[in-house]
DNA sequence: AGAAAAATCATTCAAATCGTCCATTATCCC
DNA sequence: GGGATAATGGACGATTTGAATGATTTTTCT
């Protein structure tokens, strides 16, 4: 975690600007970048300070919000957001005002400070829809925050997922959400989650007929066939009864075919599965890659 | 080691390009590679400055993967391309089978060698998903083509847009495909072209309401108005007369307040522009594209 | 308060990069 | 073809960088 406060240590400071730390204490021994000193001879370097430093030697920044900078915070001084307690806040005000950049800067953080996808999905990425959501009932000013969030959020997820993705031959997954649910980033995290366990995950993306994943999964050619199935359900609209059964005859034809599949999102639990008990219903996305590291380990 | 992160050292560049680092060095001095540099002055080049390089001056890549892009055409042995005498439907059989790497190495061979976004989206893009779009009254075999084939082109065009965006100030642009058009690629293309002029570009999506197109368009905030805004038309239901005059009065109102509206997508002629006949309606995003080149030379 | 863990110190050293010069190769113009 | 011009790739000593070291300071936890 980057210093607190208004000083950086030379450490976060050269993770800031992409170079070595042995490099920033010789800059700094130089006299190129003051810093102040703690009794016991450490170097503190004041935020300003490191700005200046490289505003003035027009460098890039790898990580510019370790420096609290991505013209994210330091754009909006209305607001600073490193007073909010709970960081998840933080990224809703960035996604609530489109500040893409902001965004970006803050999942990544966390994400390289160690958060899983899966983790992420279910803080700072829920949390902020949930809001976000509530708001969409507001008129088109709801409606105007919640199609660019969507869409930022979009563009951050793949890019996530692509940064987890290895080429190497891993199981097949495939999946999607089900007919008349519209919502796009719950099959592009379970896609991204998939792909950080080793998966060759294809997404079926939002709105895909129950007839379509029959297809895909109980096809005769084995080199497409899938080892794993998901289906998001995350919004059965009242109206389709028959959905309903017709997904539940589906589930109990991959437990015939002995195909694992997996269930989940916000209205999965509203699906009676007593006559296939055998299906696992997942709640949130920790759960659902906590299933999938089990059933990563007895495959192998 | 190639450098980890966004930066490259001239020797990774030189490596990747397959040429002298002495070469290297002496564009960067003529101004013809932009690098920044480190407090010590050793240079260092951002990975998206150095794929607008080798894409300005059509150089080949003799190891792609430095620059994290795909190796060459030829990695794909299942199908024999070259042997199509057209590239595009190269790529529709590509997208047909759901081969995402191969689909990704075809599309950003072709962006390498100097195509742009905008005729990639008029080119194998819309080549494949006019296609694709007939299999889909097909049955499920179908759908699934579409489905796989829109998530794999949805990540590859945004993947694009990261490359060509700068995060410089530029002007603002915003835009989305109307109520009832669900399609998503218009409106992401759109971003990327955008983005790839210079603009910052909000993408509100697909379905966005009239009303949030005014919104957003006409807010008394300063810093939130944009310069430039377009709509995306690829479906207008018959069944919405009003929406259709909902449009003109919106077009009407952007002329009042002097902002650009730019009008394009498959069913945007079917509109009667007639009582705003300075609104321009495109049928192609290479025509967008030089469109928006004009806006920003008048500009300049 | 005190012990254990983590971060930082100053220093050293091999590898990378700097700027510059020069010989060789490619391109252009007649 | 021949000569002028520009671009290339390699070599040079000097400087910078990144990683490792063992000693010290700071933070964390009980």
């Amino acid at each position: 975690m980057p210093t607190t406060g208004n000083l950086l240590s030379p450490k976060d400071l050269s993770i800031a600007i992409g170079v070595s730390e042995s490099s920033l204490k010789r800059w700094t021994d130089r006299g190129l970048l003051q810093v102040s000193r703690t009794a016991g001879g450490h170097r503190r370097i004041d935020r300003n300070e490191a700005i200046r430093f490289v505003r003035a030697r027009k460098m890039s920044l790898v990580r510019p919000e370790i420096l609290g900078l991505p013209g994210s915070v330091a754009a909006n001084p209305e607001i600073d957001l490193t007073t909010l307690e709970n960081p998840d806040e933080a990224f809703l005000e960035l996604m609530r005002r489109g500040h893409d950049l902001g965004a970006r800067n803050h999942l990544f953080q966390r994400f390289l400070d160690g958060e899983t996808i899966a983790a992420l999905a279910d803080g700072p990425i829920r949390e902020s829809f949930d809001r976000i959501g509530e708001l969409w009932h507001h008129g088109p000013e709801g409606i105007l925050i919640e199609h660019r969030a969507t869409e930022i959020c979009v563009g951050l997820v793949i890019e996530l997922s692509k940064m987890v993705r290895n080429d190497r031959a891993g199981p097949r997954a495939i999946g999607g959400a089900i007919s008349g649910d519209e919502y796009k980033l719950p099959p592009l995290l379970t896609t991204a989650v998939l792909q950080e366990h080793g998966f060759r995950a294809v997404n079926l993306g939002p709105n895909t007929p129950i007839e379509v994943f029959e297809l895909a999964c109980f096809t005769d050619d084995p080199e497409q066939r899938p080892d794993f199935v998901w289906m998001s359900i995350n919004d059965l609209p009242p109206e389709a009864p028959g959905l309903s059964s017709q997904v539940i005859d589906f589930a109990a034809r991959c437990v015939e075919e002995n195909l694992t599949l997996v269930v989940g999102g916000r209205t999965a639990r509203e699906l009676d599965f007593d006559r296939v008990p055998s299906i696992p219903v997942h709640g949130s996305m920790t759960e659902f890659a906590a299933f999938v590291e089990g059933w990563n380990a007895e495959r192998n």
